[in-house]
DNA sequence: CGGTATCCTATGTGATACTG
DNA sequence: CAGTATCACATAGGATACCG
């Protein structure tokens, strides 16, 4: 059953595609998050979508997930060393975003990107 | 009715994302190709989904679309000095792909995207 | 040759309620 | 807190026939 693809940048879409990927993995570039501030950062996507993707994220390798068991229980989402590879990648799509919200004049909703 | 993005990375997935544009893209990327020969180089593509997704990357200012009115009627696509502006993108997605082909043992139909 | 038009299915995504 | 379960909907994508 193994998928047969026509050109490698599938192989990257099939890992990097969908609608929240790759913001996911861009909040995760700069630190380790809690399943909630994931939700905080992204304010739009339900519950079910972000453990979704979390999961296959994690069946990806690009992910790990870590569990606290402290008194409340918690939940941090990193980096793999795997995952940290497809970083320029992200970088790359992020400057390339920019460039065009600026031509084409985009509108983010700026929630603090900056100082963190 | 203009969108709002919650990251600039949503932007560039808005025009690369889907199964097929940036395979296409990759293709254009070497030289300008006609219809058909897109056609022979993606066999799985139905020609809905190509005329499609030409028609919406043509939109987006990535590519550029000539007709010759010969004999027979020839139409070629190329790529735009704005759609050259994703070729590292394609580059850095596609030396990933290769890398996880590598390392998962997964297939590409190749098709000599070698020389030619 | 390079498309359109129509119909259909699969997948992705969302809303909402519920749980250990 | 960090999820599951269920249902519903929109969009992406495919099959097929036809057109200038």
């Amino acid at each position: 059953m193994t998928k047969v693809y026509g050109c490698p940048v599938e192989v990257t879409l099939d890992v990097l595609g969908g609608k929240w990927k790759t913001v996911i993995l861009r909040y995760l570039s700069n630190r380790a998050l809690r399943y909630s501030q994931l939700q905080q950062r992204m304010p739009n996507i339900t519950q079910r979508m972000l453990t979704l993707q979390l999961k296959e994220l994690e069946e990806d390798g690009l992910i790990q997930r870590v569990v606290f068991e402290e008194r409340i229980k918690r939940v941090e989402y990193s980096l793999t060393e795997y995952g940290k590879s497809v970083e320029p990648i992200l970088e790359l799509m992020c400057e390339w975003g920019k460039q065009r919200m600026r031509e084409f004049n985009l509108q983010v909703r700026t929630m603090g990107t900056s100082g963190g």
